[in-house]
DNA sequence: TCCGTTACTACAATTATTGTAGCGTCGATC
DNA sequence: GATCGACGCTACAATAATTGTAGTAACGGA
């Protein structure tokens, strides 16, 4: 009866991050934060998931430091936060290239 | 009754990728695939998730075309994969430094 | 024929997520 | 000082996703 932490066990910077990255809804409210804070329920219709699991997640992004509640303008990105972001952003122009190659999206 | 598929409804494209990034192994099993081909049970094992689910995130990320099965070497990154690979190596170093500011990992 | 390797499936048990409703706090307004 | 809206957030039963174990089917070599 391991305690069983989520994705890998090995404790790698790399793989504990691509199992929080990888959690659902995790990668879409870090990108719908990425131009101005949002508030709690704002947030939770943009993306159309259950408040459950939004203040689930933003719990797990704010202790990784990525994400923190500002109380006069709403949640956004910490400056790790937007670091990481500046890594994904090259994602939205590949996202259109991906897009013609498959016909998926 | 609308017909729910996972995550944004938009169907555009970053929306769409995003999704599936954020499907739980598919970014470890990308990574997996970074340096060279893995068989189906060798990467069962190296991210020690149930065979069900790789196989379903394969066929999804085959699908994608991002990954594709060659008999004689096993799965493996397509052109448009070792793209998005591309992309997301420099989350390598930054997973070290966010390691190091947060203490998560 | 038998054995090992391969990709993959069946299926019940467990865990994650949803959808709906609502709580508690705070500040503004009457 | 009662009421109201905005806010972050929680409870909880229903549903969907994932696991863990076992096993199937195809193939190639001895």
């Amino acid at each position: 009866m391991v305690k069983r932490v989520r994705g890998s066990r090995t404790g790698r910077p790399i793989m504990v991050l691509l199992d929080l990255l990888g959690r659902r809804w995790v990668l879409r409210i870090v990108w719908e934060l990425r131009d101005e804070p949002r508030r709690f329920r704002e947030l939770q219709d943009a993306i159309g998931a259950s408040p459950t699991i939004v203040n689930t997640r933003l719990a797990e992004l704010r202790k990784a430091k990525l994400v923190e509640l500002d109380a006069a303008s709403g949640y956004r990105l910490t400056v790790l936060g937007r670091e990481l972001l500046r890594l994904f952003l090259p994602l939205h122009l590949w996202s259109e290239k991906w897009a013609k190659a498959t016909g998926v999206a």
